[in-house]
DNA sequence: AAGGTCCCCAACCGCCTTTGC
DNA sequence: AGCAAAGGCGGTTGGGGACCT
């Protein structure tokens, strides 16, 4: 007897999001919150398991989400944080505000590991190559000990100067990790303790909505900030060349293509949309947009 | 232009942990 | 204490875009 599906699978649609789905769970968690995710689905009009809309919420639409490329100190950190901690995303993604487990991984993946092979550092013990390759592949498994007189060039200019212990929720370290995070002014501007609020009439409205050519919320124009013909008096764009592609050492609160998740609610004019809307004053939003839970809202990164 | 290959990343799967009864 | 449900996590996969021939 195997172990039982999270849920009901017959019937629940697989498969990339459409925009229509993305409208539905948007429109869904900004008026009621985040709350049983099992439950989600059904009431949200969605023919996805509760786990998969969990995953599409945290992992993409999530307003908060930094995107685009991660910067050279963010890159760092990651690795020094992998040397400490291993292959715990989630820890690891703690550290960095606004990026994701899977977006870590997946870079960690298709770049780091790379790049480090590419420096003759072996990515799993952070060891030269040449001797990490002898050892046993029991310690290979072993979250890497650190051990500063050996390490690399890389560890040895680590921004994270203190071991992680093997992790309780709230470790003083983890305490002095943060604070070094939140510190270091080269963090991208980034604090979630300084998010702003967004005041109502600072909300970004479109221009006449472009027609949509594409049924993926991830396939959107890369002129998709063209659309606004609105902007608050003060709003600066990260100044960076002459695209709309932002360096990730300019990313302030919200890429380009953090707005891509808003571009689905504001490009139609159905009742959904403007219950969502409706909603980015609400305190259910508020509370997004400050990165704290309050009662209902709960907070993934909190 | 067409076909093949590579690479990236969103999403899935299954196991583990936490929570509530 | 034991069980089940739900949430969380990390490994893996596959679709699709980019690049090459």
């Amino acid at each position: 007897m195997g172990r039982q599906p999270c849920c009901e699978k017959v019937g629940l649609k697989k498969g990339p999001w459409t925009a229509e789905e993305d409208k539905k769970l948007i429109s869904f968690i900004l008026t009621n919150g985040q709350c049983c995710w099992r439950a989600v689905p059904k009431l949200a009009g969605l023919s996805r398991c509760g786990k998969s809309c969990r995953l599409r919420w945290t992992n993409y639409l999530r307003p908060d989400l930094k995107r685009g490329l991660l910067s050279e100190y963010e890159e760092q950190m990651v690795i020094d944080l992998h040397a400490q901690l291993g292959n715990r995303w989630s820890k690891i993604a703690s550290h960095l505000p606004g990026r994701t487990d899977n977006e870590i991984k997946n870079h960690w993946n298709t770049h780091i590991k790379k790049k480090l092979r590419k420096m003759g550092i072996d990515p799993l013990t952070h060891k030269p190559l040449s001797t990490a390759e002898e050892q046993p592949k029991e310690q290979k498994k072993q979250v890497p000990k650190v051990d500063k007189s050996k390490q690399p060039e890389t560890s040895s200019q680590s921004t994270i100067t203190k071991a992680k212990e093997e992790d309780t929720s709230m470790t003083s370290s983890s305490f002095d990790l943060i604070d070094m995070t939140m510190n270091n002014e080269n963090i991208d501007g980034f604090c979630t303790d300084e998010v702003p609020l967004i005041e109502p009439h600072e909300i970004l409205i479109p221009g006449p909505a472009a027609p949509s050519t594409s049924s993926s919320s991830t396939t959107h124009s890369p002129n998709f900030l063209q659309q606004f013909h609105y902007f608050p008096a003060d709003f600066e764009w990260p100044s960076d060349n002459n695209t709309n592609k932002t360096d990730s050492n300019n990313l302030s609160l919200w890429d380009t293509d953090d707005f891509s998740g808003w571009d689905l609610l504001i490009n139609d004019d159905d009742s959904d949309t403007k219950l969502a809307l409706d909603s980015l004053s609400s305190p259910p939003f508020q509370c997004l947009r400050m990165g704290f839970d309050q009662d209902s809202w709960t907070y993934p990164l909190s």
